[in-house]
DNA sequence: CCGATATATATCCATTGGAGTATATATGCA
DNA sequence: TGCATATATACTCCAATGGATATATATCGG
């Protein structure tokens, strides 16, 4: 996995993407309505993040039935890995990131990634 | 110190800013005519660049004579120090950055700081 | 005070990037 | 097959961003 170290960082300085991973990082893998509803924006807005994040290989997907999840791609560099965490464990504290949290664990209907694979 | 996580990403989300933080985290702090000098681009360019850099709060500058030095602002959240630190250490063996480290080293005449405080 | 050096800022221009809306594609189910 | 849901993409508009050049400011040595 090869990465331009500031083609990396223009992929995170933005705050949906930013939200986005964080979930990500602490979640480890949520599909495109849960993102959605986290972060309480239009599905188009989340999918056209979702999509530059797996363009620029930060992010991975995976279909199961009618739903797509995300994930952090486990094969970035490792420093671009622990920047992710550092940032993820740094601002879960502080809103909006906080909430988001929060707006996905309150969620009703989640789709059940675990129970059918 | 405070600042928003998607504007710190968004300054360091620039390849030369991102050189320049790569020297300062490791050379701890460097003049202007240092960095215009390691990176090989114009001084109005640098100049602008931490300009930003200090605007944004993650750099400070002091100045010593006819010369101005900058360094990592040390009252940054700790997650945006630990995110300059793995950047810093990840990339700094790949280029440019690793050239820049060593044109840096390599420059004749550069001021000391240290001999006159 | 004057010239030389170091640094900062202003201006213009081209490019990029993100928002919103509309629409297309894919899957599941009756 | 046809509808509902989930997701992706296309398109237009506007604001932000970075580069290059010119110029301004500040310090030092004489």
């Amino acid at each position: 996995m090869n990465i331009q170290p500031d083609q990396f960082f223009k992929i995170v300085a933005d705050l949906t993407r930013l939200r986005v991973l964080t979930l990500l990082s602490h979640e480890g893998e949520l599909c495109v309505c849960e993102l959605t509803h986290a972060l309480g924006e239009i599905q188009p807005k989340i999918s056209r993040h979702l999509a530059l994040l797996r363009e620029a290989g930060v992010a991975l997907d995976r279909r199961q039935g009618q739903w797509i999840y995300y994930r952090i791609n486990p094969d970035l560099p490792i420093w671009t890995r622990e920047v992710i965490t550092a940032a993820a464990e740094g601002i879960v504290t502080q809103p909006p990131f906080r909430q988001d949290l929060r707006s996905l664990r309150a969620m009703p209907n989640r789709p059940q990634s675990a129970c059918c694979a």
